[in-house]
This record gives C-alpha cells, sequence and structure tokens, in this order.
DNA sequence: GTTAGCACTCTCCCCATTAGAGTGCTAACA
DNA sequence: TGTTAGCACTCTAATGGGGAGAGTGCTAAC
C-alpha cells in the first residue's frame, strides 16, 4: 500500500511522468482508453504491465488519469492534460517543413487585407485538423484616414477608413435635406481637418464646429451656419462610431475547421458540440480571453473544464495574442477536443502568431 | 389489377392528390414513413385504410413515393416532392404575423451595410429552421466613387469604395519608391478623373495616361512624366480590380443555421452533410444558379437529385433573385433537407427576396 | 521493488426471439 | 364497380441472454 501514501499532487518521478506522457499520447491517437499491456507493447518502458498497473494507479490517485468503468483503460483527466502540457510536452517549435507550408500558404494572399485573418484561421484548421479561430488586429484607438460621405435625401451613409484596422460604414441623420454637393464639401473639410486624429480629438473639435455655427454676430439661418452645424452633426457621428469600435475589444471572430471537431469521435452523436458553436459565436467570451492573456509569444492552453462556461467543458483552447500591445491586438488559435495533440498544436499557432505579428509590425509601422 | 393500368405519369385525381398531399405533410412533420392507417387517422379522408393502402400503391407506381422496405410506410420521392410543390402546395404568402416579425428584425439595423445579408441569412435560419443563405448584391458593373492610397515603400494598398456593392482592398507595386504626398496627389486627382466609371471606362483612359509620361517633346525623368506614369499604373490597377470583381457572379456566402439542419434526424450520423457543406463553399455553385435563375418575383425551388452535384442529393434548395437585372443582383434561400416544409420555405423566402428588393431599390435609385 | 499469475468485473457484440407496424391480396359488400 | 373487412405475410426494431475479451487489482514469489 506504500503507493497510496503518495502525496496527492506533487512531484512524480521520471518512471511516471513517463508512463503518463505515454497514456496521454497513445490515448490523442487512439481515442479510446488505454491499457497497461497497450503501453508496455508500443512504448519500450523496460517494465511489465504489472508495473506499470501500479503506476497507473497512483497516476489515477493523484487525479491526472480516469476510468470509465472498472475493467477499461485509463484516460486522462483535464488535470493531467495541464501536467503534461506545462512539463511533459516535447518540444514545441513547429518542424521546418509545416513552417515552409504554413508560409507558403500566407505568400499567395495580398497584404493589407481581412483576407489575412481568415487564412490564418484556415491554415490553423488544416494544419492541426481541428478548429482554427482569429480575430482581426483590433487598434487600441481607431485613427481616421478618410472619411466619405453620399447623400440619400435627409439621410447620408457614410465610409469611415480608418488609418490601421478595418473599415466601418454607416448611416446618419442630416437635419435637413442635403445635397450630394455640400456633402462633398463637408466631407473634404473634415478629411482635412481630422485626419489622424482618434475618437477622442474628434470629439474635442466638435463643440468649436458647433459653436461656429451659433456664434452671436452670425445669421443662424445663414448658408455659413447651417453648414458649420452640419460638420458639427457629421463630426459627432463619426466619432460615436470610432468611439464604439474602441470599446470593443474584438471585432469579429473568424473560424474555419469546425467540421473537423464535428468528425472527432467524442462528438460522433453531439450534442454538446452545438452549445460549443453557439458559445463560440459569443465574442465576449474570446474577449475576455484577450483580456486575461499577456505577453505576444506566450501561449494560452485552456484545457476542458478550465473554460469557465459549461458549454466548452469538452474541448479544449490553444490561443496567443497577437500585434503590438497599446497598438492593435488580436487573437489566433485553434479549438479541438480536450484529446488534442496539445505540442503541435502549440507550435503551429505560435508560429502562426508570430507571422501574424510581423504582419502587424508591417502594417502599423 | 386495374389500378396498375394508370399511366405512370399523368393527371392524378383529386383523392389522389389529396392522400399525396397529405403523405409529404405528414412525413414533413414526423420524419418517419406514413402508414395509411396514420392517413385516416389524422386526415379525415372518408375512405378505410385498405382503399388508401391501394391508392398509395397507384402513387408508388406513379414514382411519387416510395418504400424503404416491405412493412414501412411510404415516403415521398424527389418527384413527389416536385408534384407537391408544383400542385398541391397550400398558398405560399407568409403570414401577417411572420411578415412582421421579418419586418421587425430588419428594422434594427441599419442600411447600407453588408449586415443586410448577413441578417437575410440568419433571419431565413430562424424562420424557416433549415439552413440560410445570402450573397450580397453584387452590381453588373462597378463604378468607382473613391479610392484611396497608402504609401508603403515601393508598394501601395489601396481602398475602393464604389458606388454600390462592397469595398475593395488591395495592394499595388509601384515603379518606384513614392512618398505619401505624391501618392495622395495621386489619388485625388484620379478620384475627380474617374469618379462614377466603369472598369471599361478607366480602362479607356490607362493609354492616355501613359501617352502623357511618354509624350515626344517630354523629359521622362521629368517629375511630372514620372507622376504621369504613377497615375497610370494606379488607373490599370484599379480597373483590374473592378474588372475582376464584375466577373465574378458571386462575391461572397453568407449562411447560417447549418446547425438546424445538422440536426434533422436523416442527418443525425452525417456523413452526407459534410460534403454539403464543402459543397456550399464553393460559390460557383451558387454562381451557377444564380445564372439559371430568371425573374426577381420566382422562387426556385431544387429537391434533392434534382441538384447537379451528387453530394446535394440529400437536400433541396429554395431559392430566389432579388435586385434588379443589370443593375446588381444577388441570392437569398434557404437549404433543408428534401423532407422540408415547402410552402413555408417559398413563402418566407419570397417575402425576404421581396425587402431585398426594396433594399436594393433604395440603395441603388 | 518487480513480476507472474489469477480471479474478478465490466463492456461490447452476437444471436435468437418477439412484438408491432404495415403491406398486399382476396373475398364480400353496397 | 368501387370500397371495405379480414388475414397472411414480411420486415424492422427492440429485448434479453450468453459468451468473448479487455483490463483491472491483488497476492505470492522472485
Amino acid at each position: 500500500m506504500a503507493r497510496r501514501d503518495r502525496p496527492a499532487i506533487g512531484p512524480l518521478d521520471a518512471r511516471a511522468q513517463a508512463i503518463l506522457r505515454a497514456v496521454i499520447e497513445e490515448y490523442v491517437v487512439t481515442a479510446t482508453p488505454v491499457g497497461s499491456a497497450a503501453l508496455v507493447e508500443r512504448y519500450h518502458l523496460g517494465l511489465s504491465s504489472a508495473t506499470v498497473r501500479g503506476v497507473l494507479a497512483d497516476l489515477e490517485a493523484a487525479g491526472l488519469l480516469t476510468h470509465p468503468h472498472t475493467s477499461a483503460g485509463r484516460i486522462p483527466t483535464d488535470r493531467g492534460y495541464r501536467f503534461y502540457v506545462e512539463s511533459l510536452a516535447d518540444s514545441t517549435t513547429l518542424p521546418a517543413v509545416e513552417q515552409l507550408m504554413i508560409r507558403h500558404q500566407f505568400g499567395q494572399v495580398q497584404f493589407a487585407s481581412d483576407h489575412w485573418f481568415r487564412l490564418a484561421a484556415t491554415t490553423l484548421a488544416s494544419m492541426t485538423g481541428s478548429a482554427g479561430l482569429a480575430t482581426a488586429a483590433k487598434p487600441a484607438a481607431v485613427r481616421l484616414r478618410r472619411l466619405d460621405l453620399v447623400a440619400q435625401d435627409h439621410l447620408a451613409s457614410f465610409v469611415l477608413v480608418p488609418l490601421e484596422g478595418t473599415i466601418k460604414q454607416g448611416q446618419l441623420s442630416l437635419p435637413r435635406r442635403v445635397d450630394q454637393a455640400e456633402l462633398t464639401r463637408v466631407a473634404n473639410r473634415l478629411n482635412v481637418e481630422l485626419a489622424g486624429l482618434t475618437a477622442a480629438a474628434i470629439e474635442a473639435q466638435v463643440p468649436a464646429y458647433y459653436a461656429a455655427a451659433t456664434l452671436p454676430g452670425i445669421d443662424h439661418d445663414s448658408a455659413q451656419a447651417r453648414e458649420a452645424l452640419l460638420v458639427g452633426r457629421v463630426a459627432e457621428r463619426i466619432a460615436r462610431t470610432m468611439r464604439e469600435s474602441d470599446a470593443a475589444s474584438i471585432e469579429e471572430v473568424y473560424s474555419d475547421g469546425l467540421l473537423n471537431v464535428m468528425e472527432a469521435p467524442e462528438f460522433a452523436h453531439s450534442e454538446k458540440l452545438r452549445r460549443v458553436f453557439t458559445a463560440l459565436e459569443n465574442r465576449a467570451y474570446l474577449g475576455d480571453l484577450l483580456g486575461m492573456m499577456t505577453g505576444s509569444g506566450r501561449i494560452h492552453v485552456f484545457i476542458g473544464h478550465e473554460n469557465t462556461p459549461a458549454e466548452m467543458g469538452d474541448v479544449s483552447l490553444v490561443l496567443a495574442r497577437y500585434g503590438r500591445p497599446g497598438r492593435a491586438v488580436g487573437v489566433v488559435g485553434v479549438l479541438g477536443p480536450t484529446r488534442m495533440a496539445y505540442p503541435h498544436a502549440i507550435g503551429t499557432v505560435g508560429f502562426v502568431s508570430g507571422l501574424m505579428n510581423e504582419l502587424v509590425d508591417h502594417l502599423y509601422s
């Protein structure tokens, strides 16, 4: 019974670690509970199955493995995977061949378009066989590059091209019917006066525009006053749009390869997975995670029930932040069953996030 | 045996039609083969099950129903659904309540953004319980509204805002390193000279720009000549981008509610569905269908194996074109199992496509 | 500390049986 | 002549009872 006296959590001896690693790596491949016989057969442990059984019992007592039922082999617990990821996983640098493949794929697409983010999701999906996730790099504070206005009766639709990040479109209601010529004048003026400014800086300008429309010495019905009012209204509206964009931590989540995950045997009769998908559509969740993630290089692994929403209890996330804090950040990563090839996923995510860093540096330099 | 002598295809008497309709509507709800007893019980046919059995045998001989096996009830064939859709289906105008719900949803979102198309897909999905599909309205010939250029060494990234349709971004390589001030000059000039023009019209201008750079009397190294060359290069590139956009029949397919379809019992153990999804990602397919569809008001129904790709043999599409031919057209519709509530799907697609027509009229007026 | 041996437990698969659903046919009926 | 009741027949789906097999935990010997 000496074995059972070992502390539930604590330093595992090298042999136990080797066996834990073997169980996990076997289970990741076969998706069926791993027995002692299979281990001695496929991994040259230099031990008999009886000895291995003893160690397996220890690992189970330590909470790193479980038993679906008495006469089945062991499967890793979330804690088992956690231990594996933190201290047992092999080198997580991606083989050169795969690096090349990814670089090649990225080379095919043009810079400076949101295709990058879709491509990142697609690449991650195809390389890992799990679902790939990516968000666009969202700038910390949007700066205006150009504004374009089109008249529509007493409405105007606007296109707002920021210096970085994604284009915004919208509408604003005008205080009166305005023709295109006047709107173009307004847009030109604002393009000159507000270029490169952030939401806050534009907001600071707004009172001045309104003041110009209501100066004591000015006829409020004059064309000049009316146009000043219009300028103020437009400036206010685009500042609001930019402010809203700044407030959101994530603009859009691209995903690809959800079907890969669907195919995994543990989700064959998938009730659970549906809820995972809907949880994923909630951008707030990834946004929260983004807040928790530190360091551009670090890979964050969230295993099974470590994910706070219960729906995510059967899947793991391997995520990395990319970009420059304070400038623009986004998330890339993969989602898969907890039974996931973590080292490879970590390597792939790390490499792709590195590429995304390069991209951001390039675009925001 | 008199019954068997009836022509395989031909005018069905009213009773046979009523029974066919009953079988289909029952099967759509229950998803299990329909027997004669169930029919006399739930539909007041004023007949005995034995008589109904006779009629069912006729309908099967006519190819409108099948038999999974001897002792099971009947299920409709693709031809049965086709007959139903064409001559038996109840009124396909959407109930006022549902019309209101849809209008309400559409009222929530801003005009003039691509949210409309996503919204159409989402609405169709939620209203029909199938998957919703929508493509953006693609203009027949893009016209330039505004061009924006940003320098990046010897590259420039451009944003091309068309008068209608979706914004395009891209990059072009420059013949030399160009600073932002010069690029802005170029953009301003092109914005003045090319505003409102189509790809063809812009292409027509390009030779003139190049000619200006190589006029006999001009110093080829002069700033003026070099800038004219640049103008030509940029004009050429944006014309190409617009031309490519014109050539594509569909720019992007939004879909929503694919999970709805996944949940249908016929796809519980879904090998097939995966292939459907991948087939759907191929935009060319919807593009081909778009070409086949005529008339803005008409709803097109493609049932099971009527779809040319074999993968689509187990699903049906209910699609409508919307927009103005020659100006801008797109597709909306739903995808679901062949066992689909066709009248309701047709009504919903019809109503939504009507709304999309209004939208296009509004935007392109 | 390790190993061989062994009893034990549990799942999974196969098989036979059965209940039930639904048909097709026939003979009687209106 | 069309309709109906009755009935034999067929096939599926569900049920339950064995093995067979996998894998464990324990013990005694090395």
